[in-house]
DNA sequence: GGACACTTGTAATATTCATTACACTTAGTT
DNA sequence: AACTAAGTGTAATGAATATTACAAGTGTCC
């Protein structure tokens, strides 16, 4: 009956179940980020994970059961682990950056990329897993920014109307570049300087613009 | 043996087979879009299309086939639709904000949208088909944008290093914001004045930047 | 009008796969 | 040690599905 024992924090399982069902989660996580969620059989993340077919639908009821529950475990990962606390006094290029860097680096990680890839691509099947995504993810980055962006244009750091409308519009050009390119070309895998060039590349766009101005 | 006939302006065509090829590319279209590569089924396609089985194994060979070349056929249309031609006079405001909103509403579009979902969740599967679009959709977009934005930096209305990073950027931007959205969440659906209202943000963000610069 | 190529409809074929059944073994608890 | 709950291995079951075969129809061109 997947009797699932509550347990707050996901501590080292060492109970028979517990170890079983880590071996399947992370088996299946390796099939459906290789093969999608269709072209995934349940026989071959038994093989790889060991054990018998039979637990893995004791412990998970079916195929869409599984998949959800690995798929939300690494989104919870994935979310949080793009998270950076921002400190208010902090400079603005130094906090922008460090943001910066910190959710580009994490989503670029291969199996990040592919978790994404199977989130962007599966949004119409399962909607939910999208919707969680975005939430803990990328508006959570987001509302962290946007607070810390406020703090800075008190101080007169930058200047900004709408500050939930800037912070989100630095995500995205951050995340943007190389993410989208890596996700559409498969020989393209950047490097950490080639991260941070980046990020600091979008930085200056970001404060400074492309227009000209007069020498202060 | 699909005998294509070589027939370099797409027309539409009115051979018997022809028009069986369009109904087939048509049926398969909506099928992958909907139920994406794994999940479609041939005999599903031959029912919405009419026609038999044979004649569409006939004229494509298989299931891969058959998808290569639907797919192939869309993302030449929407690469192109994405496209804009820039006079180099153009005032930069104008030609940024023209490009921008041509290919995040081309993009926007519900057929486009499942398309360029379908493109990302078969990337590794399909790479050739990633790397396609890339190349003459975003791509070409940017290097059009490039070649102006240099224009635009010859006439001092705007100060790059180099225009074809500054391109890619700006494209990555304003596509970035609504359509990663729209493709996490399938309850958002901008209209065409969201549209103009986040490209005129964009716009305004690329040339000016939010540091505070003095009254000019 | 007749030949020929293409098309059609239907029914194999053969494979894959999710899911379940069953008989048996094992680990953990009293 | 015995009991119980869970795990194991193997093999059904049943449904989908890609792909092919075949017999007969139909449009096109001479």
């Amino acid at each position: 009956m997947a009797r699932t024992p509550v347990q707050v924090t996901e501590a080292a399982p060492t109970s028979r179940g517990g170890l079983r069902r880590e071996a399947f989660l992370k088996a299946a996580l390796e099939v459906f980020l290789e093969q999608g969620y269709e072209a995934a059989s349940m026989a071959e993340i038994v093989t790889r994970a060991g054990g018998s077919l039979t637990t893995l639908y004791n412990q998970f009821g079916d195929k869409q059961g599984l998949f959800l529950a690995v798929i939300s475990e690494r989104v919870q990962l994935l979310t949080a682990s793009m998270f950076v606390e921002l400190s208010a006094h902090t400079p603005v290029e130094t906090g922008l950056t460090r943001i910066a860097e910190q959710s580009v680096t994490k989503l670029l990680e291969p199996a990040s990329l592919e978790l994404y890839r199977l989130i962007l691509g599966l949004g119409a099947k399962f909607p939910d897993v999208a919707t969680a995504f975005q939430k803990n993810g990328p508006d959570r980055v987001s509302a962290a920014l946007a607070a810390y962006l406020a703090d800075r244009a008190e101080a007169r750091e930058i200047e900004i109307e709408d500050p939930v409308e800037a912070a989100y519009l630095f995500i995205s050009l951050a995340r943007a570049g190389l993410v989208t390119r890596a996700l559409l070309d498969p020989e393209f895998r950047p490097c950490a300087d080639d991260i941070k060039a980046s990020v600091r590349t979008c930085v200056n766009l970001f404060l400074n613009g492309v227009r000209p101005r007069p020498a202060t």
